[in-house]
DNA sequence: GTTAGCACTCGTTTAAGTTGAGTGCTAAAA
DNA sequence: TTTTAGCACTCAACTTAAACGAGTGCTAAC
């Protein structure tokens, strides 16, 4: 059977009614809504073969029709009228992401506020710590915040900053911590935590015996913290939307999404791709994770300043407005870019 | 009418049937289940009593009774059996608090998981920072980044820890920083922001001006962070618990209780209180927030090292555990108490 | 004061009937 | 050959009615 452009008339408007109204789609709702000049009997005829094409199916006998699995993928692949957003949402975006001084997190946070207030999905983001040399020192400073406690500040070169308080011996002065720090820093600079060499160590506490206690604490921290930075961490927000959404109204089936999107590791893997295009649409079964296999995923590869790199997402029923989602993903996506560039 | 001895037992049964069954609990099924010696004719007459004194309430004419707020608040007062967690639990609880490394943050994060997952109720903890001196700067630290780049280190009173970046003109060194930071801390140090004179900040900038842009980026950002910490900050932790309760089988309503806790706000007005005691219940509509007005509320006033002081609370249905709610807070109340000794 | 007994209430469950949106098929019209 | 009107048929959703049963209040006997 071939697709000519009638059958991808109607097919779209069983996708965008099914995705407005989340009921089935009857054969005269469409002719009267969608005037395609024939009668609801032509477009009976035709949506019976779309159903044994696999686009559409029916929940059972006496109801109207709705996108399949495959009926989506199609319309996203080859029907998708990709609006572009407004130009003032786009600066809205553009300039909340500028301001250089913030630190990521917060970047973060504000974007999937942004984000899921604007689509009304869940939206998740992926600061992925995968490529080389994010996991290595980039700068690391002993403060002495009071005597027998110091701080340690440790940048890493995906400029995340992180601080642990260490308990140091009273006697510990100023000046003995920025020699730590400053050793530190000479040996450990740009090494990857897994590059260290035994030699490198000793060699520290060499030159630093009668501290050797604070060295101790601080490595022992250290390395923590950048081995812990190797996994890619997980945000999310909007969670809530979810359950205004009529496909959500049983409680027991929120819960298990929710549930599942509260461990980092499966978000994680939700957003993996192999693919390397700029937008990836997963739809239903298309998603590994079982437990979001009626939900669609719709993801964009960000690049936020020099190194981070992560993938940026929405979450939401397979009747997503994927249109919407596309575009306002590719604008976050170039805003974010673009933050880059400044 | 009196409050005897046998309608505290009757009134005790209905409270404790309904927290574990949440269905209206009837005459006959307290005659069986809790052998009080009389007959189910009995218990009925005691009942009629009782929901004339307002303590218990009928849904409707041929259903069982179910514990009014005032029946709730009868029983934590004077029938509560305050059973003792058990010393495993309580154990566990000091072991995971007592870590001296770890921020804040860490700490009340884990706590709060704790919390939830043992009682299987949302758990809410209060960082409060009025008193005095908290919002004053502790420690001030400019660390060179990369040239044209620094980052700014201010560890606060309440011992909290915040970093910005901060862009500078590449010409600075570290020593730059370094003088600017001993002068910064020097001058600022244990004065609360709203106590900052203009001939303080004028000092620090005659003696810097050629650092004066440095200086000038470095004084804003450490006023709004200062000023941001005034305010109170709150965590949440197990909000999904509330979705296997019966109680709140209704998405709307849930929705309504979630997106209120979403308001920092809101869940600080709720965990404010006037009373001194160690231990606040707050029943139905006793709490102020309308939204909450069918959960109770149980809450604590801890002590976290030195200087932090705050809320640690459970919201759960009406029907909720007190007792056990009671005992698990009291518990931590006292582990976090001992992480201050330690 | 306590209890057995019984009529009564009222939400819940079950069954049966009704409705209506939507289909597939057929036969006529274009 | 394609389109359309017409019609019988299907089936979830809604409506109504009946049966059920948990629980009560009251009365009269113990």
């Amino acid at each position: 059977m071939e697709m000519d452009s009638r059958k991808q008339k109607i097919l779209e408007a069983v996708v965008l009614d099914y995705i407005k109204t989340a009921e089935p789609v009857g054969s005269r709702t469409i002719s009267k809504k969608y005037n395609l000049g024939v009668s609801s009997a032509t477009i009976r005829n035709e949506m019976a073969d779309l159903e044994e094409m696999g686009l559409i199916e029916q929940p059972h006998t006496s109801a109207g029709r709705i996108p399949s699995n495959a009926g989506y993928r199609y319309y996203v692949d080859y029907l998708i009228n990709k609006d572009s957003i407004k130009a003032e949402a786009r600066e809205y975006l553009a300039k909340a992401i500028q301001d250089k001084s913030r630190q990521v997190e917060e970047v973060v946070e504000d974007t999937l506020k942004m984000l899921s207030s604007a689509t009304s999905y869940t939206s998740l983001m992926l600061i992925s710590n995968e490529g080389g040399k994010k996991q290595s020192l980039q700068l690391l400073q002993l403060l002495l915040v009071e005597p027998g406690k110091a701080l340690m500040v440790i940048v890493t070169e995906g400029e995340k900053v992180e601080n642990r308080f260490i308990a140091i011996p009273s006697t510990v002065t100023k000046e003995d911590l920025d020699l730590v720090s400053l050793l530190l820093n000479q040996n450990l600079k740009g090494i990857p935590v897994d590059g260290w060499q035994k030699d490198m160590l000793e060699n520290i506490f060499a030159e630093l015996t009668h501290q050797r206690k604070v060295v101790d604490a601080a490595l022992e921290m250290l390395s923590s913290i950048l081995r812990r930075e190797k996994s890619s961490k997980v945000y999310l927000n909007g969670t809530l939307n979810m359950l205004s959404l009529p496909e959500f109204k049983d409680v027991n089936r929120v819960k298990t999404i929710l549930q599942t999107l509260e461990d980092q590791e499966v978000v994680n893997t939700l957003l993996e791709d192999d693919k390397n295009s700029d937008i990836v649409v997963k739809i239903g079964t298309e998603n590994i994770i079982p437990e979001v296999q009626d939900c669609s995923v719709v993801m964009a590869t960000y690049q936020l300043g020099n190194d981070i790199i992560g993938k940026i997402g929405l979450l939401g029923p397979t009747r997503m407005d994927y249109s919407n989602a596309i575009a306002i993903l590719e604008a976050l996506a170039q805003s974010l870019k673009q933050k880059d560039d400044s």
